[in-house]
RNA sequence: GGGGGCGUAGCUCAGUUGGUUAGAGCGCUGCCCUGUCACGGCAGAGGCCGCGGGUUCGAGUCCCGUCGCUCCCGCCA
């Protein structure tokens, strides 16, 4: 078992109670657990708590006593009218004691504890509420499993860490609030009960009683809802927004619902939206990251910039590689087989993925056989050592020593480092190397784990091919705005396709550290381009009446330019705990099966809840 | 829908090439202990080894299936 570090929970400010004067004492508490100091010895005091920790040494027993604020060591001993009882508490039962505070023998402090001054000498128990047999400990700070803490959430939410983790979260939250009304927005609260809305993911479904056969839906984001308050007028919007999805979870996705500080803006252009939301979420991350160090001013790079040099589109900036095109330098060489790929696909190319410091054999193979457990052929590479200064590995003889030299350099690398290739079609490559970047920053220790590193990822393609059904997509948000004039989109070609997949949107997400917060867009408010943008993408006029008729109508009746964005609240939280699973800064989480073992949902519902509904289940077998 | 990992006491885990009565720590019950803060000591209770089938003289251990949890892919305004 591991020993329970001295956390949060001690460092916990004591708020101040109401202190009730000594001869009318509260029915519960005087003080709370985390209060009392040297200066109130001598004072009677009622405590109200957790039993933390009992050691009971026979003729002298301990209770550490903890409630929300904090910890206090309580004693008895024989001279005490409540130790007979006290002798019968147990862990996690709840009790309020009375007693009299007084300094701790000499050498008997404990530093760690803010009362750890003091104590107080019991004259009088009284168990508030008493606990069977725990499922799991509460005491200490070892892991259980998903299945035991869910199920039990309350008593994981006792625990220090967890506790801590909530309470960031809710000081968070209030603080983006803050922010946001001195940055000049409002919060409005959109709908939970609306309709069903055809693009993107899963709807949670809720049926209607009053239409039979109908169903509400609920939001899986208030996108709609924002865009109709800009054209109300409202001008600036933000709501911390539940959404809801009905998608299989990840560790950093909750299935079901989770939370976005949403916002929209009228009249705006990509920066102006930059410039409202760097401060909030800068301010947020510098306010609770404990001394990180965060971006002073996030760079703004190119959506095809990312994947070439990190191989992402959300990239981990606090890994210093930086992928470059070396094609050149196998194009025709000794080493065939990317020479044999480059000069069958005119498109193709060949990557180098730096490894600084990693120029051994042992590391080199090691990543190698990593990237065969991918299910790639292999990693090839070239490595440079004393002795060696003109490259080793099979890769360094097959070209030779002057295009090994002009790789090293290209990349910048020296004897010690090595240099890891990827070749083939970049598109399809790069879900591979972005991972290989990653692996090969972490194995080496390059990432600087103690900051916070922001950028926006912004020319994303407005459309990409798809290839299954030999015709133009939207490649994310069809409802951003194209970044070309209204005129020059409205006269496009529907059949040049090198024309439209050139075509950027006015898109862009926020990342930090590898984690995208969210994504963002300029909207498209002309219906006309909305028109020409879906007919662009295969939807006839009729598709997309029938789906958004009602926003297109909106938007014909005086809409403004507008935008936003819609940062995950949960992953703020996340990143600012250090947490690796949302789980960890969410209150009463579902497991990745989408239930909550606490209140056991989703659960059955009676015949005559269904029949109200209009309902009747159609099972499937087994 | 697909792939990886895990499943042994209330909890965390160990369990050898298949071998006799399945262990430890925490917790629980009882006894002892007047300065601990992961208190300490003694004794005790507690097991469908996830479930089903198979191989074998013999299965916690090997094989097949299945269920549950988890991580990942698909999916994700």
């Amino acid at each position: 078992m591991t020993k329970p570090t001295p956390h949060a929970l001690f460092a916990r400010p004591a708020l101040r109670p109401p202190i009730a004067p000594d001869l009318a004492m509260h029915r519960y508490r005087s003080h709370t657990c985390g209060a009392l100091r040297d200066s109130d010895i001598g004072k009677t005091v009622r405590l109200s708590g957790w039993c933390h920790r009992i050691r009971d040494h026979g003729g002298v027993l301990f209770i550490d006593l903890r409630d929300h604020y904090g910890l206090t060591q309580v004693v008895a001993d024989p001279d005490s009218k409540a130790f007979k009882l006290a002798e019968t508490l147990r862990s996690e039962w709840v009790v309020r004691i009375d007693g009299k505070v007084r300094r701790r023998p000499g050498g008997t402090e404990n530093p760690e504890l803010p009362t750890g001054q003091v104590e107080v000498y019991i004259d009088e128990i009284e168990i508030l509420g008493p606990a069977a047999e725990l499922p799991m400990p509460v005491f200490g700070e070892q892991d259980y499993p998903e299945e035991i803490r869910l199920k039990y959430r309350f008593l994981d939410l006792r625990r220090d860490h967890l506790h801590a983790n909530i309470m960031l979260r809710g000081k968070v939250i209030d603080s983006i609030r803050r922010r946001m009304k001195e940055s000049g927005f409002f919060e409005f609260q959109t709908p939970i009960l609306t309709a069903s809305s055809p693009e993107g993911a899963r709807d949670y479904l809720v049926p209607s009683r009053l239409h039979p056969g109908k169903f509400y839906a609920l939001p899986q984001a208030p996108q709609q809802f924002k865009q109709l308050i800009m054209i109300a007028g409202f001008d600036r919007y933000f709501q911390i927004a539940p959404c809801f999805r009905d998608e299989d979870a990840r560790a950093d996705r909750s299935p079901g619902e989770f939370y976005q500080l949403d916002l929209e803006m009228s009249f705006v252009t990509q920066q102006d939206v930059f410039d409202a939301v760097e401060p909030v979420i800068r301010g947020v991350f510098e306010e609770f990251s404990n001394g990180k160090p965060v971006t002073p001013k996030f760079p703004l790079i190119p959506y095809a910039d990312a994947l070439r040099k990190y191989g992402s589109d959300k990239p981990d900036l606090r890994n210093p590689i930086v992928m470059q095109d070396v094609s050149e330098a196998f194009r025709g060489s000794g080493f065939k087989i990317f020479a044999n790929i480059l000069n069958a696909d005119p498109t193709a190319q060949v990557w180098a993925i730096p490894a600084p410091k990693g120029g051994n054999r042992a590391f080199c193979d090691r990543m190698n056989s990593w990237a065969q457990g991918e299910g790639q052929p292999g990693l090839g590479y070239i490595f440079w050592r004393e002795g060696e200064e003109s490259g080793a590995g099979p890769l360094a003889k097959n070209i030779g020593p002057e295009r090994t030299k002009q790789i090293a350099d290209q990349m910048g690398l020296k004897v010690g480092d090595a240099c890891f290739f990827v070749a083939g079609k970049p598109k399809d490559f790069v879900k591979f190397a972005g991972p290989a970047r990653a692996r090969i920053g972490e194995e080496l220790g390059l990432i600087a784990m103690d900051r916070f590193e922001f950028c926006w990822i912004v020319d994303f393609p407005m459309y990409e091919w798809n290839e299954e059904e030999k015709k133009i997509d939207f490649s994310h948000n069809p409802f951003s705005m194209p970044n070309l004039p209204v005129e020059e989109f409205l006269a496009l070609d529907a059949k040049d396709n090198d024309k439209l997949l050139s075509i950027k949107a006015i898109q862009y997400d926020i990342v930090c550290n590898g984690v995208e917060l969210s994504s963002g867009a300029i909207r498209n408010h002309r219906p006309e381009v909305m028109k020409k943008a879906f007919a662009i993408a295969g939807y006839s006029e009729d598709v997309l009446e029938t789906k958004f008729g009602g926003m297109l109508h909106a938007l014909s009746l005086g809409a403004p330019p507008h935008g936003g964005i819609a940062p995950g609240i949960d992953r703020i939280v996340m990143l600012l705990a250090g947490e690796e699973n949302l789980r960890e800064v969410v209150l009463f989480p579902m497991n990745q099966r989408a239930e909550d073992l606490l209140m056991g949902a989703p659960s059955e519902v009676t015949p005559k809840q269904l029949k109200e509904l209009h309902i009747r289940l159609d099972l499937p077998k087994k």
